[in-house]
DNA sequence: TATATAAATGAATGAACGTTCATTTATATA
DNA sequence: TATATAAATGAACGTTCATTCATTTATATA
């Protein structure tokens, strides 16, 4: 960071201000002059380091979710000696920790997507699908092979990647539990839910 | 419908078109005019109906959380005559059921509490934990009589409800599969997560 | 049908919005 | 230190916003 040009710094700054405000109230709900007025700066001075309101939205996005699937690709050649099961729970544990560490920037992607003008709303979507496609590879992987068991994969990704996102709503670092234990419950949870030898009646 | 007065008539098309409004693009970038122009009418008019745009988001989620909490209070003569597991399915097959029935309302009252002004945020959030007590309490109840097993009931809880949730996010009325398919396949993988020989060690 | 009330109009209010720009000030480079 | 470039200022632009209001039009009641 202390290597950083002012400029660079001052555009870093405004994306974590803009984050934060945008987290709070809304994107629509946030002025650009408050985000200035974050950094102390005049809002005319934001259009130094950003074209547009707009873009400074995009950005948040397009970073989270860029670094998402890259931190995923990091873990390939750990992931390509496990089973099934186990890439299972590397998912579980990776997408907690991501939540976690990055819970602002989720819960910023998963609220702002409609208030991306159309061609930016397509291209995070297509990183979101990517992300989510994931997931679901991971499911039809293991079924086929026997190691998973479920009903529908593309709804049963879906409410595993809702279960998961509930976190964002109520995770703060302050909390009772440690990630551990929050990792721990989680996985109990989901694995209960697509193991093979599941109930099907009450 | 035909037998209310013309402004009781105009009032209910004017929840339903912010509704619609609010739903498509969030609270803070519909306009008053654009509200208005729905029903062909000028922004003006609209305060003959409510005293202002906040009242209207207002009135949208406690009617929505009154009807949820109404609904469910409608079954506890059905509920009582059954077990611990009984009642979860028929907690989950309700909340299902509204998703599918409210999806708008649904999404509009997980998506805008943020909009609402802190007095009315008050008062739809001791609304919404009243709900989430009704689960929690299902939960509480059914592990102490040992019909249900999971790790923390807070969690728990919300894990349920970001799963069930996800429905919102996704579900359509003209989408591959029915409601009857869509509850079995929740109530699979809900059930499983938490019945009590669910298996802590992959 | 006459009349009281309800609902809609259309213009106006002041405030706030994103963005622009000429100018000034700070920073980095030589 | 001199100079080119980057960053910030502060006022202004045209729009749009939620809301108000005097007035007109429609509806319901008697």
């Amino acid at each position: 960071m202390s290597n950083l040009s002012k400029g660079k710094k001052t555009a870093k700054s405004l994306l974590v201000a803009a984050r934060d405000l945008f987290v709070l109230n809304g994107y629509a709900a946030v002025s650009m002059r408050e985000i200035a007025l974050k950094l102390g700066i005049n809002a005319g001075a934001i259009y130094n380091h950003f074209p547009s309101k707009q873009e400074i939205l995009f950005r948040l996005l397009e970073d989270h979710m860029l670094d998402l699937l890259e931190q995923w690709d990091i873990l390939e050649v750990e992931r390509s000696k496990l089973s099934d099961l186990l890439i299972l729970r590397m998912f579980v544990n990776f997408h907690i920790n991501f939540h976690i560490d990055k819970s602002k920037e989720v819960f910023l992607s998963y609220m702002e997507l409609r208030s991306l003008d159309r061609r930016n709303f397509s291209k995070i979507s297509k990183l979101r699908d990517e992300y989510e496609s994931i997931l679901q590879n991971i499911l039809v992987l293991g079924k086929n092979n026997k190691n998973l068991d479920f009903d529908d994969s593309q709804i049963t990704t879906k409410a595993i990647l809702g279960t998961l996102s509930s976190l964002s709503h109520w995770y703060h670092q302050k909390g009772r539990l440690g990630a551990e234990d929050i990792r721990k419950i989680y996985w109990h949870l989901i694995f209960n839910s697509v193991r093979t030898d599941r109930k099907r009646n009450v």
